[in-house]
DNA sequence: TTCCAGGTGATAA
DNA sequence: TTATCACATGGA
């Protein structure tokens, strides 16, 4: 167990943003968090001081890129101008969210059964995957979710074999087959995300897009959450509902050129929250 | 029960 | 090129 002081760091938020789905608030108040093989709980001081339970040379070796605890998150919402509203209000409301570097075969398969679901069924469909074809991390926790073991998301070899029979009750639907075959091309290195990393972002794109069921909107969340390319600009039904009834149809983008990104993390969490409902319904 | 969810591929015009 | 439609299933 080590503390750590970190400003501008909201568990809650970042466990309830839409893009990672291993991020559970425990009955201790703690977060757990499953990723990259490891298990970790976070526990918010509330005096601007962390619990992580882990060893000082994993937090700087692992956690402190995975949580991206280097970047200057104020500086990038100093680029909203006041004038607009939509955005002041969501940065504002989404005050101490980060952008979490996370595994890209993680990100590929959970954002590929993520479409045309909601948060909470994404969640149940990744444990369900894990435990079934993950390695256990934690043999008998009796934190997680539920108790038992913790499993780690499954490689993509773990998939690549399956039949979409085998598959069958991780409650995938028709993504059954989009996720076994991006397993195999994972797995087969046809996709190498170390080299998408260092690929330009269009490009990557459009390797990302040669896979069965990966469309404009998954590719971006890849490139987003799991390559480390900020400018990325996934557009979902809450993005689009934003943009066309903020925006007129036209959002700004060359104004965040670098941190696009991060400022759509700000959109989405605001642009779906309750507090930007009621402030609608007021008008 | 009904509606909707961090969309995409297939098909038609 | 753009527009429309089907798609499996869980949650609210």
């Amino acid at each position: 167990m080590i503390i750590k002081e970190i400003q501008d760091f909201d568990l809650r938020k970042i466990a309830n943003s839409g893009q990672c789905f291993r991020m559970n608030l425990l009955g201790s108040g703690a977060y757990s968090v499953i990723a990259l093989g490891k298990y970790l709980e976070i526990l918010d001081n509330g005096d601007g001081r962390f619990q992580f339970s882990c060893s000082e040379a994993d937090f700087l070796s692992i956690w402190t890129n995975y949580f991206d605890l280097s970047c200057d998150y104020t500086k990038i919402r100093s680029l909203v101008p006041s004038g607009d509203t939509f955005l002041s209000e969501a940065i504002e409301y989404g005050w101490g969210i980060h952008l979490l570097r996370q595994d890209p075969w993680e990100v590929t398969a959970s954002f590929i059964l993520s479409q045309r679901k909601s948060i909470p069924a994404i969640k149940t469909a990744v444990e369900s995957l894990c435990s079934k074809y993950g390695t256990v991390i934690v043999p008998d926790s009796d934190s997680g979710s539920g108790g038992g073991p913790i499993y780690s998301f499954p490689c993509a070899s773990a998939l690549a074999d399956l039949s979409c029979c085998d598959i069958g009750s991780c409650s995938l639907g028709y993504r059954d087959k989009y996720i076994i075959n991006a397993a195999q091309c994972v797995a087969n290195r046809d996709i190498d995300f170390s080299i998408l990393q260092n690929t330009d972002p269009e490009s990557a794109k459009s390797a990302l897009k040669s896979l069965y069921g990966v469309g404009d909107k998954v590719a971006s969340c890849i490139l987003l959450f799991g390559l480390g390319h900020l400018n990325a600009f996934p557009e979902d039904v809450w993005i689009k509902r934003v943009i066309e009834t903020q925006y007129a149809g036209i959002f700004p983008k060359s104004r965040y050129d670098g941190y696009l990104g991060i400022i759509q993390q700000y959109m989405f969490y605001y642009g779906k929250s309750n507090a930007y409902k009621k402030r609608n319904a007021a008008f």
